[in-house]
DNA sequence: TTATATATGATTATCTATGATCGTTACAAG
DNA sequence: CTTGTAACGATCATAGATAATCATATATAA
């Protein structure tokens, strides 16, 4: 994208919400933050939009939302903390799965500001949050796209994935269960699921205190396959031991 | 190609995506890098677009920026027309394949409130724009994600297409020639074409007139290939009768 | 024909846009 | 008020784009 369209389209996104942050105007846009106050600058420059410590404004919105900065998403906070762990393994230049899953779309976020890498996902929303980021390959496995989770599952996405081997993937879950291993809700996401583990060198699960030992329906592998787990303290002692005995390894974030 | 023809052309492609890249018009015109420099150069003295780093814009880009991938259409009008006419072909429970491209995108969007169907698309716009429409079936071919159109290509796409047969194609294109035939400004989209026409049982070409008599990079089918072209009233009488002669059905929107 | 003009591509030094770093400044919670 | 945190702006390095220059091929003029 070139830098005229870049700041046209910055104002615009000020202009609908009346006013945005920094930092979600350098996510939403792929650039580093000291582009976006020098975009943000030229902007107000030209009279089109005001800067205020931590984003920019409206000229019309002037006065009537000051502050704006305590609109976190707390909601995903350890998911996000556990993202943060998963791209700190991934190294320039790798090939990595992404599956569908709240965790995971984190951690596509935090992949749009990143060395260069080629991503290949079943998740829609992936696509959708990275179609922009030019320093990324985009794959996408194909498939039948299940509305519910806007993941692409189905024999088109696991005879796309056949075709490939990953360095590393990062799986999410449903239930994490010492015996019964890796489930999920829903027996396609589990098929797609196991070709997505066929086809990695790797395997990483995601995974919030919420979901360990939980089993839901459709089983996706045990626990064995998973090479690292990564979840947080809120992981009991027992729990961990356990893991680590059966051969996983764990990062707490 | 005299340089006025050159110009001339630049300047419409230019105006048809509201933007292009230095090395996109190079490699589209097959002129070195400094010659589109020079090109873009003059068109900007002459008023009638407006360089950036790395390309250019028209001048209307620059202001008012509607979503993005919207307003790109300079022919909005007829492609609207054409997009009518190819739904009406389109029956209940149909299983129907949508290449990517501006026509079809119209396409799609009358597509979200009709009768059920499935469709399969490598076009991502296409699914973001009916992920929801809950009466469709919506298939992903998978594949490599190409920024400039936004459609999935490669291997991985061709594959997936192998494994179907669907009842109807719209195809867009860049290019109809009478001896030419279907071209399309790159490789990778020819080949992912290609893969779509072998997997239809009835191959529909949605193209508007300012593509008609044009040859573009890649040559994708012969004119016999399609067996119905709709095409808007901008049409000669000449290319009209050779196209009928051909044995393609045309119909005018 | 020869001479000149024009268009083009290659080469290269320069410029621009960007991201990273770091000391400074502003803000809000004590 | 003080203090910790986050945003800021200045500065620098770098990749990529650009403009200037030159060589060449083709077209035009003499």
């Amino acid at each position: 994208m070139f830098t005229e369209e870049r700041q046209q389209q910055m104002l615009q996104y000020v202009q609908e919400r009346q006013r945005a942050a920094v930092s979600e105007l350098s996510e939403t846009f792929g650039v580093s933050e000291a582009t976006v106050r020098r975009d943000l600058k030229e902007l107000e420059e030209a009279g089109l939009l005001r800067r205020t410590h931590g984003g920019a404004i409206t000229r019309e919105a002037v006065g009537v939302e000051p502050s704006f900065l305590e609109k976190r998403d707390r909601f995903a906070d350890e998911k996000q903390r556990i993202a943060k762990e998963a791209a700190c393994l991934i190294e320039k230049n790798e090939i990595v799965l992404l599956d569908s899953g709240t965790t995971t779309y984190q951690l596509a976020k935090l992949l749009k500001r990143r060395s260069p890498l080629t991503i290949v996902t079943n998740s829609h929303q992936i696509l959708q949050e990275l179609q922009w980021a030019e320093h990324l390959e985009l794959i996408s496995t194909g498939g039948t796209v299940r509305r519910e989770t806007l993941s692409l599952v189905g024999p088109l996405a696991e005879r796309g994935l056949s075709m490939m081997k990953v360095d590393k993937l990062f799986l999410g879950t449903n239930g994490l269960h010492p015996e019964e291993g890796v489930t999920t809700p829903h027996l396609l996401e589990a098929q797609v699921k196991q070709a997505m583990i066929r086809s990695a060198k790797e395997v990483v699960l995601l995974c919030d205190h919420s979901k360990l030992n939980k089993t839901t329906f459709a089983k996706v592998c045990p626990l064995s396959a998973i090479d690292t787990l990564i979840t947080d303290r809120g992981i009991s002692a027992d729990l961990l031991d356990q893991i680590k005995n059966d051969g996983t390894d764990v990062i707490l974030a």
